[in-house]
RNA sequence: UCCUCCUUAGCUCAGUUGGUUAGAGCAUCUGACUGUUAAUCAGAGGUUCUUGGUUCGAGCCCAAGAGGGGGAGCCA
């Protein structure tokens, strides 16, 4: 006999039907009532146990974890918790799970003690929540590009170049650690390493993605980068997995409208799609903030909020109205910032993106313009010679989430920069070609899949967004 | 990398000024009960993160180490 999944069971079209369904326990009560989770659901199915007909021995094995496949006929319910159940018949236990070692018990576990159990927090369902809408913004990512005329394609994720300016980077080697050949200087000679030259793991896929927008016209990547930098934030991975469409013939502000739309509609879809676990994390998260002060609770639940964002219009400003804005903030004359803002020109830290989105605008902001000296050497310089066709998206609560830019498609231009950053033109000859061939306007962006799970689940931590996660220090699992 | 906080039962936490036998809830085990909803009732369980120090006496004070959290920088 075919298995159902424990979700098909509540459409009810199963009544009075006999079923098997195979999961795990969760629950064991009064020696009676099975709670059985098969993952497809946020939803339990009782299992209703007549003890007495069941072998004490098997009876024993059902412990939370075990491992079950069930027999019996599907009915409504007489209990209060839930409209059906099972009328057990036949039990088989494919694995007990030891409940004096078993570490997820029925009760609530802090997420900092789960994180160190990677893989058996997805059994918990805050957990399987997180990774269902996960998996459906995957999808409504790809649907969305898709739909919209865009190419998937896979950028590598060893790279030869060491220009990308994006952050540190892994080395990918072959060589013997304790005995690398030596060049004369006494230097490592990577002409004998696998690829006869220095290579390392991708920190972004976008000049490649360039390449390609130049002959499919809109591409997009969506596949693992890393960064070894030493960040110890719950915003930053050593391993994440970034979507980097890039578009030929779009200038900056084709390219603000599509990432807002975008993000907009994929927030749409899991609205849509992942009502049940998204009220699921709503709930979980009104739960914590109780303990929390009134002035640090959020002033939107969850699923208020995700509507919040799809219903209305991005703030667009410059970063030159941003300077002012902060300029002339509160903040910044009474210098609470630790960083005041004086000049133009500044980096912006977080903390004034932070004002700039949940203090003065309060909505998601688009900063565009940024000056040149602090953004990277491909963006499009503007006639005033002195700011770059950069965007930045600003979410609340989460900072950046997308960083993007119109690339710079003059080919004296772009080596000019590139000088004067000292970055070798050999390194990266065949980018620099894209500008001697058919050079066009192009743009693209770069957005971090783990951030935007964080913001669409309400989770605090990014590494409770990704199934095992890469920080320094670790790489368990 | 820097700043800061934390580490007590399987889990979440309490533990007063340094003072007798380190407590609670949940989980687990044993027993009772059996239409429950993270069931209920009774009983059981500790290398106080490790090492060293101060002290008549350390969960509490000091030092070093380990692990974890939060914040900053870098960014997505």
């Amino acid at each position: 006999m075919r298995s159902v999944s424990i979700k098909e069971l509540f459409t009810g079209k199963k009544l009075l039907q006999e079923v098997t369904v195979n999961g795990w326990v969760r629950t064991f009560r009064s020696n009676r009532f099975i709670a059985l989770n098969d993952g497809s659901s946020l939803n339990n199915i009782q299992c209703v146990v007549d003890f007495e007909k069941f072998d004490d021995a098997i009876l024993r094995q059902i412990n939370t974890g075990a491992a079950l496949r069930i027999t019996g006929t599907l009915v409504e319910s007489q209990g209060k918790g839930q409209s059906v159940e099972i009328q057990v018949s036949d039990i088989f236990v494919h694995g007990g799970a030891d409940p004096e070692v078993y570490p997820i018990q029925p009760k609530k576990h802090s997420l900092e003690f789960l994180r160190e159990k990677a893989h058996l927090r997805v059994r918990t369902n805050t957990f399987s929540a997180v990774m269902r809408v996960r998996s459906a913004l995957a999808f409504a990512i790809h649907q969305y590009l898709r739909d919209n005329g865009f190419y998937y394609f896979h950028a590598p994720i060893i790279t030869g170049s060491d220009a990308e300016g994006a952050g540190e980077m892994f080395r990918v080697t072959t060589l013997d650690e304790k005995n690398p050949p030596l060049k004369e200087d006494g230097e490592v000679n990577f002409k004998e390493d696998f690829f006869g030259k220095e290579t390392n793991l991708t920190v972004s896929g976008q000049l490649e993605a360039e390449a390609y927008a130049m002959a499919l016209g809109k591409v997009y990547t969506f596949g693992p980068t890393f960064r070894a930098e030493n960040s110890n934030t719950s915003r930053h991975l050593a391993e994440f997995w970034m979507i980097e469409p890039e578009m030929a013939f779009y200038d900056l502000d084709a390219n603000m409208d599509l990432a807002e739309d975008f993000i907009k509609n994929v927030l749409k879809y899991i609205l849509e799609n992942c009502e049940e676990d998204l009220l699921f994390l709503e709930n979980r998260l009104l739960d914590e903030e109780k303990t929390k002060p009134q002035a640090e609770r959020s002033e939107m639940a969850l699923i208020e909020k995700l509507k919040f964002i799809t219903d209305n219009n991005f703030k667009r400003v410059s970063y030159t109205e941003a300077i002012d804005i902060l300029r002339n903030s509160k903040p910044n004359k009474k210098k609470k910032f630790q960083y005041l803002i004086d000049e133009w020109g500044a980096d912006l830290q977080s903390e004034h993106e932070r004002y700039l989105v949940e203090k003065h605008f309060n909505c998601p902001v688009i900063l565009f313009d940024y000056p040149a000296k602090i953004k990277a050497f491909y963006m499009r310089l503007n006639e005033d010679g002195k700011t770059v066709r950069a965007m930045d998206i600003l979410f609340p609560g989460i900072g950046e989430i997308v960083g993007g830019s119109q690339r710079e498609e003059r080919l004296d231009v772009l080596k000019e920069k590139m000088a004067a950053l000292d970055i070798p033109e050999e390194e990266l000859w065949w980018y620099l070609d894209l500008r001697k061939f058919g050079t066009a306007v192009h743009s693209g962006f770069g957005l971090g899949f783990e951030r935007l799970v964080l913001f669409a689940t309400g989770m605090g931590n990014i590494r409770d967004v990704i199934p095992f996660p890469r920080t320094p220090q670790n790489a368990e699992f």
